[in-house]
RNA sequence: GGAGGGUUUCCCGAGCGGCCAAAGGGGGCAGACUGUAAAUCUGUUGUCAGACGACUUCGGUAGUCCGAAUCUACCACCCUCCA
């Protein structure tokens, strides 16, 4: 079988390695089974929460048996790491809601039958009930304040502020670790590098408690060249529920990403082989296109599926070269006026007259090919009558608008 | 529990009682240059209005004043120091 950490390592996932050359014996010979935790935080995944996904898919198809760990828990309590400030409460209720979409939505990447089989589990099952002396007694002796006090993840909240509260989130989690390795025998914890020392502290828990190994293993961050978080739209977070994200402002991202990013997002969202990532990065002209275009589509197919995918490559070709008739489109009614502020909020392209009108004096729209100038330029009635006209915002936005 | 400091527009942050829709930076959007890239330069960045202008906003509430983001009182939250 083929050592998946070397896979990863190719490709870019891994960050940081405990106990290196023995975890890489046993994913070589073994059927491992490891754990990574999604906190739900919110109603939708997204692009950072798929990286995990992705690495899951990799380390399943070599061969290990991956538990999903919904932390319907911890979520009640908020990861401090790497936060200036503690996040607001959510109630019950919304936790489980979130919970059920992320199941939802993760199923789709993770195969849940044959031999290794994927599992998902929810930490609620057992940290909701647990009784807090116990719970010292049992666990809270291992930790000592010191030791966390001085780990990374905190250092932020040194200076802010750091509650109790959400100082006992490591311990969750670490929590969360050993249960998981007493009744499946789960070994390995994987999660994104900002989870490095709440996965330490899990496996040095297992091996206090067991004395049996276990290892941690943390990847690389989407991050983009300027090291800022990848993943961020004016709207937020670039969401996984198309809902959230329409599948062609997913596909519009990834087409847009900088040259320098190209690559490292091929390797890490998508599953083409690496020569063939090789060949597409090769140029650093103008040509590195047709690398965003793969890019881009292979990830909104991952998440959206190959129809939506291709749909939405249609649509962006088309809204670049000027062929209306496969643009996206926005419906607006008959009775709404012509003017070109009116129908700018209306297809939702301008949010509020004002930005449209401050658009209009800044040169960036037009109607068919001509530049609107005048705020109150109404779209000629020969071209409204037609039922169908399109609009450019600036050079990126483009869309048919059809009147009903 | 005691003493002090804070809460400003998307974010950070400056704001003398009138000239404040509120400096500056970041981010966003648009223009130029390009490759639907980056870098750079320019403009713009509360809402409504064609325009004059009107309206809403500076943690909350109630006041003082012709006039308040700026003053007072109370409330809420946060931080720092001392216990």
């Amino acid at each position: 079988m083929n050592n998946v950490m070397d896979t990863l390592k190719q490709r870019g996932f891994i960050k940081q390695i405990v106990f290196e050359e023995e975890l890489y014996q046993k994913l070589g010979s073994d059927s491992m089974v490891f754990y990574i935790g999604f906190d739900p935080t919110a109603d939708s995944l997204h692009v950072g929460h798929y990286v995990q996904l992705v690495a899951m898919k990799h380390m399943q198809d070599a061969g290990h048996k991956p538990i999903i760990l919904i932390g319907g828990g911890t979520g009640m309590i908020g990861d401090p790491s790497g936060r200036t400030d503690m996040r607001g409460m959510m109630t019950r209720q919304t936790i489980e809601n979130n919970c059920s979409a992320f199941k939802k939505q993760m199923s789709k990447f993770v195969k849940f039958e044959g031999e290794n089989a994927a599992i998902m589990v929810n930490n609620a099952d057992w940290l909701l009930d647990l009784n807090y002396i116990e719970f010292l007694r049992d666990i809270g002796v291992h930790f000592s304040v010191n030791k966390m006090l001085s780990a990374e993840c905190f250092k932020q909240r040194m200076e802010k502020g750091l509650t109790f509260f959400e100082f006992n989130y490591m311990l969750m989690q670490s929590y969360d670790f050993l249960v998981l390795n007493r009744k499946y025998n789960c070994s390995l914890q994987l999660g994104g590098d900002d989870q490095w020392a709440n996965i330490l502290a899990g496996a040095d828990l297992i091996r206090k408690k067991e004395g049996k190994p276990s290892y941690a293993m943390t990847f690389a961050l989407l991050t983009t060249s300027e090291g800022k978080k990848m993943g961020k739209t004016a709207k937020g977070a670039l969401w996984l529920d198309k809902e959230k994200t329409s599948p062609y402002d997913f596909y519009q991202y990834f087409r847009n990403v900088e040259d320098l990013d190209v690559e490292k997002c091929l390797k890490l969202l998508t599953f083409l082989p690496l020569s063939h990532i090789e060949e597409l990065i090769r140029y650093n002209d103008e040509r590195i296109n047709k690398a965003k275009e793969v890019l881009a589509y292979e990830v909104t197919k991952q998440i959206h599926g190959e129809k939506e995918a291709a749909a939405a490559q249609v649509q962006a070709k088309a809204a670049f070269s000027g062929d209306s008739d496969k643009m996206p489109v926005a419906n607006i009614k008959k009775e709404t006026g012509r003017r070109i502020a009116d129908i700018l909020c209306d297809t939702g392209i301008s949010p509020s007259k004002s930005e449209a009108k401050r658009l209009i004096l800044g040169g960036g729209v037009f109607v068919g090919d001509t530049q609107v100038s005048d705020i109150l330029y109404e779209i000629p009635e020969n071209l409204f009558n037609s039922g169908e006209f399109v609009i450019h915002k600036g050079k990126k936005v483009h869309i048919k608008v059809v009147v009903k």
